[in-house]
DNA sequence: GGTCAAAGCGCATTATATTGCACTTTACGG
DNA sequence: CCGTAAAGTGCAATATAATGCGCTTTGACC
């Protein structure tokens, strides 16, 4: 089943900007340790904590409706 | 600063599809406490449960780069 | 006024996200 | 091989999200 892409996409992002996962959580001001986990898959991260890194890697989270099929 | 529109987004799904806070909490499978409390503003919900929610008012949780002004 | 549904809120408990510290692992360059 | 940087992990403490219960408030309707 399909985790969050949400995750994935931060990741993504941030190897494609190349900041280490140190530079980001300190910039984001996030505990590294919290970052390093749910890169790693072992995460179910708050709104906060999501909004403060992407704003960081300059993205914005969204909520769409669905697009009907 | 504009806290998480995201919330605001839910909440304005939820009312244009008539739903209760009860029945969303129920078909989601979260608490109805926990909806209402961030639906009033007081809430940092867990991706977990925006996931749920999105779910169920055939949202979806994106995470995109920014558009460059 | 009474009644009903929906929403908001106070309190208390449990589950878990956040965090730091220290260690291991992996990969790269000398 | 050795050092360094980055990533992943175990442990443990603290903060807080998730939850239920019950009461209040609000608005619509008869």
């Amino acid at each position: 089943m399909h985790q969050s892409k949400i995750i994935g996409a931060i990741k993504e992002r941030r190897e494609i900007l190349r900041i280490s996962q140190e530079n980001l959580a300190e910039l984001a001001g996030v505990g590294l340790r919290t970052l390093k986990q749910f890169e790693c898959g072992k995460g179910n991260p708050t709104l906060k904590t999501l909004e403060k890194l992407s704003e960081v890697l300059g993205m914005e989270l969204k909520l769409e409706v669905k697009q009907r099929k």
